[in-house]
DNA sequence: CATCAGGGCCCTG
DNA sequence: CAGGGCCCTGAT
């Protein structure tokens, strides 16, 4: 059993983001399947995070509206924080949830348009968000590989259990990621005896890739797609799939949208064609459809598959059910 | 019980 | 550039 690590609270932050933001979608997403690690109510997320190799838990509380926003930010750590590492975390967070995403064109852009208007009113003010660095949404990216729900969920969970901190805050008991490098005594055998398969080779190869320095993070958000695009390939375990997901989550490419999976091709068969989901419509034609979204294809996604998996919260969709096998 | 297909990716031919 | 193999799990 791991040492708990107590965390006491140390600063506190009141943040305003862009009008219009709503803070439940933003910082709940039912279809980010991460557990261990967060813990969300109405109006509260409580998020554990690794920054600078530094176990710290974060509460964010919604204080404002949706036209005049405040996010207070509790920052709970073992010991005092310098005001360099404060700063540092916030302005990370402000990215990370696209605190300052203007909104405005995406909306006025579809406020017609059949399928995103209702949507649109409904979730005005929803940021794209999440709370991991490059080399934690890949270790997320390579569970998600080959696996269904419940099963990525059970390998995230055991591998936090292994190499996280465990820590408690705000009568929170939560996991924190584990630091690059961390696995460097860690075998591949050990890896697999925590049945992720054959992703163990993967997932040690990218903490000995980060290790090295081989890529920066902060750099390669810099660059343009088609760089970010070759770096992340260039890493092993990874794939057209997981580079997807980071090209929208990490490096904030609202248009980009070059893969359909299996599953989420039945899905949007049965949103946007209405077919069964037994016999999906080809993936050529729903890129041609998701094409009307022009500049904005994968956001306009995102507003729709978080607006499905809300409905999933509050009432059972029996098709979906059957596609997702939680 | 056995067999098989997954929310990919690598490697081989 | 097509297709087999990979780990594990749950469905049949």
């Amino acid at each position: 059993m791991k040492k708990l690590v107590k965390l006491i609270l140390q600063n506190s932050i009141d943040v305003n983001p862009l009008t219009p933001f709503l803070f439940d979608p933003t910082f709940h997403k039912p279809d980010h399947f991460t557990t261990g690690d967060n813990y969300w109510e109405k109006g509260i997320k409580w998020q554990s995070w690794n920054w600078q190799n530094t176990p710290v838990g974060i509460k964010f509380i919604d204080s404002g509206t949706v036209k005049n926003p405040v996010v207070k930010i509790e920052i709970y750590a073992k010991n005092k924080l310098s005001d360099e590492f404060v700063e540092s975390l916030i302005a990370e967070i402000k990215y990370l949830y696209n605190f300052e995403l203007d909104l405005t064109d995406f909306y006025n852009t579809f406020k017609n348009d059949d399928f995103l208007k209702q949507i649109i009113q409904k979730w005005k003010g929803m940021r794209p968000g999440h709370p991991s660095c490059l080399y934690e949404y890949l270790i997320v990216g390579m569970v998600l590989q080959n696996a269904s729900v419940r099963r990525s969920v059970q390998m995230f969970k055991v591998l936090l259990e292994n190499y996280g901190t465990n820590v408690e805050f705000d009568g929170k008991n939560l996991w924190s990621f584990w630091t690059v490098g961390d696995l460097s005594n860690v075998s591949e055998q050990d890896l697999r005896d925590l049945k992720v398969g054959y992703r163990a080779k993967s997932i040690k190869k990218l903490d000995e890739y980060f290790s090295k320095g081989l890529i920066n993070e902060t750099e390669l958000r810099k660059k343009d797609r088609e760089t970010q695009q070759q770096e992340l390939l260039k890493i092993y375990g990874v794939g057209p799939a997981t580079v997807w997901y980071l090209l929208f989550d990490v490096f904030h490419h609202w248009d980009f949208f070059n893969h359909i999976s299996p599953w989420e091709q039945k899905i949007y068969s049965k949103l946007f064609f209405d077919t069964d989901t037994t016999a999906p419509v080809s993936v050529e034609k729903l890129f041609k459809y998701i094409e009307r979204f022009r500049k904005y294809k994968h956001l306009a996604i995102h507003y729709i598959w978080e607006d499905l998996w809300w409905k999933r919260v509050n009432k059972n969709i029996e098709w979906l059910e059957k596609e997702i096998r939680l």
